[in-house]
DNA sequence: CAATAAAGACTACACTTGTAGGACGGAGTT
DNA sequence: AACTCCGTCCTACAAGTGTAGTCTTTATTG
């Protein structure tokens, strides 16, 4: 897995994420688009076209051996995660954690049931 | 203010910062060029393009009673920051809060102080 | 094997975005 | 009055995106 940009358009992080969830890690293009296809009822032309702008930016690679290409992810979710969570955080919080994460709580309806989850997960981070 | 949809580019966002934030709130393009180059070193035609581009969004509006035009937000930063944290978790955890948060938490390096003051918020929050 | 269908390569096309530049006119400066 | 600089309006232009379509090759199926 690379570390490198992720670079990753919307469209495309549906794509990716396919290839991160689904488990046999290397797909085949039908594969994908079946999987895509539950969420987006996009044409799968335009599957096949955010697939092979994956492949050029270097974000998937492919396997050609097969008489059906199989495509597996080359940039690690979580990398790509980071630089997303990173530039959202950047552009609308000017890049401080704590200022997004205190108005999200603030803001957000959440269960007093994922409060306590939250508060569990704090206080273990805390004692690490 | 409006609710509706915001749709604020990147660079659109560092200027709408400034008009949100700028206490006096009818500014003019020459006090917002000064407060946008001290973050960024972007020409003022550039500055002057991205004002206009929020104008005709609807993003921002225009007194053009005075000499030099004063621009004020028309969009409320609130609505534009919910709009975008949802969209930012829709795309990278697929809508869901509590993933989002719980990996945050677990990701990030937050001090033990802000640890503490989150949990200070999570509880009041509880308590509402 | 012939036909049909799907995969892959390449092309399309309008819209948004980052990042300005040019023309024109009023305000201040000499 | 002439010149200069900034603000407004309009134009520019390449890269990235969403959303496919065409053309060629290959696999599957009767």
């Amino acid at each position: 897995m690379k570390k490198a940009e992720c670079n990753i358009s919307d469209a495309e992080w549906i794509v990716m994420k396919v290839l991160w969830e689904e488990t046999p890690s290397p797909l085949t293009s039908a594969k994908i688009v079946e999987a895509v296809s539950s969420n987006k009822k996009w044409s799968p032309k335009t599957i096949h076209s955010l697939i092979s702008r994956l492949v050029k930016k270097g974000a998937i690679g492919v396997n050609k051996e097969m008489p059906l290409y199989e495509y597996y992810p080359l940039v690690d979710k979580r990398d790509c995660v980071l630089e997303e969570t990173r530039s959202f955080i950047q552009k609308v919080y000017d890049g401080s954690i704590h200022l997004m994460l205190a108005n999200f709580i603030k803001e957000e309806k959440i269960s007093e049931k994922e409060i306590e989850e939250l508060e569990r997960l704090l206080h273990k981070k805390n004692n690490d």
